[in-house]
DNA sequence: TAGTGGTCTAGACCACGAG
DNA sequence: TCGTGGTCTAGACCACTAC
């Protein structure tokens, strides 16, 4: 019989562990490049298997607040890179802008119901019969015009309901909760771009004013293709960054 | 004594069983949405542990051909999204170049030794004293010029080397092979920009066409930062994709 | 040769989902 | 209640680094 330590917590042991090494940093005043003790101490020093030991690390790693070298040690990285916004986070952008630091808010364009395009059929698996429903908005930050948003979904998706006024900041949020879809994914194409007539017109931006465009497809957990988006950011508003690895 | 199966390859198991899990997906023709054998079942099938069989599965989520709920099974995902570039995976322009399946090219522009900039000493934590290196390269793809680069390194990281030639075609070729210096990760900031004065002259393109530009900092294993770049992409022959999750 | 991180095995309990 | 994936333990061999 293994004796299985029990926890009050709900998180999960690793996070503990983790939590317990960057506490050991910084008491020992580790410095970038220290040292740490060998996985073997550490599981004797924070009683737990190394199994777990090492899942915590690898969040650490992750984190690049340390890095190991096989045969040698891991090691205390640079202070960590503070990273605004993230592009490989999925957040709505009501999240990202609050990130920024500004007061999200949203003015609504239209909603309409369409014909698909070519695109659209294609991206969204649609029948070519089935309508979809665009949504566009002029997302602001303190008031100030911050993005543009194009979004479309199939028709199919709100069922028979007449999305006429959404109360909900967040297209995510309103597919979450009014029709349990929740949005896992997306795969976004980054594309600078000019403002369009519709963004001279609702936004009140300058012709040929550079915007950045995320063409992006939505997916739920099950890896169906829901919003179909075409979203324009003030690349004065919007820092997007992103962490590449090899 | 426990046994330990032997393994002649040089791949690790997690990547053999993987391999193993597609082919039976291949096999018995499951469909998006299908659901896998259990992970004891799949264990059984493949003669290994849990442990090995969950890090092969952990990659083929991560790669998205499978996903996993909780207290119901493991299922196959959609067709797998074929990304291209996808910009979070660090490659050299060189391999993005040839990933596109065109022939790649440099044209040199110049090597400057030059004093640094306020915010290259800032970002590549410069005493004010050292000079930098700029290096100015046109990027060509099939032999029509896509991308201008200008990198910058500290010059105490080339030691006392001028690098009047450079018969790389990659920075990161050079530097790894000539000084050791393996980059492995870097920060990018994504903006979308109008092509400068100095792309009109020496890449021949038209003023005030767009460009994307990578305003990155490349760091090595030890989070040291060693080169400074703005690199300007032709957004007609760079598709740069992200995925982004939760 | 000794010590480190990387990989692998075997077995156990926990928490979620569905009947 | 049962089966599933999620987490955790204990112990072993392998591959790399430094001496």
């Amino acid at each position: 019989m293994v004796e299985i330590k029990k926890r009050e917590s709900t998180v999960s042991l690793s996070q503990e562990v983790k939590k317990q090494i960057l506490e050991y940093i910084e008491r020992n005043d580790l410095q970038p490049n220290d040292k740490l003790p060998s996985e073997n101490q550490l599981t004797k020093l924070f009683k737990t298997s190394r199994y777990t030991l090492r899942e915590a690390l690898a969040l650490l790693k992750q984190e690049r607040i340390i890095y190991k070298i096989k045969g040698k040690g891991t090691f205390v990285n640079k202070k960590p890179i503070q990273i605004k916004s993230g592009l490989e986070y999925l957040d709505s952008i009501t999240e990202i802008i609050k990130k920024f630091g500004y007061v999200p808010g949203t003015k609504w364009v239209s909603i309409e119901e369409k014909s698909p395009t070519k695109d659209m059929i294609e991206k969204l698996n649609l029948k070519s019969k089935g309508k979809v429903i665009t949504f566009k908005r002029i997302r602001t930050a303190n008031g100030k015009p911050a993005a543009f948003l194009v979004d479309t979904v199939a028709k199919k998706v709100l069922g028979n309901r007449k999305p006429e006024i959404i109360i909900y900041e967040s297209l995510f949020d309103y597919l979450e909760k009014e029709f349990g879809i929740i949005i896992e994914y997306a795969v976004s194409e980054i594309i600078p771009a000019f403002s369009t007539d519709e963004m001279i017109k609702y936004m009140g931006v300058e012709k040929n004013s550079l915007f950045l465009l995320l063409y992006q497809l939505h997916y739920d957990r099950e890896g169906r293709p829901i919003i179909y988006s075409f979203d324009y950011f003030d690349p004065e508003v919007f820092k997007f960054k992103v962490i590449r690895s090899r």
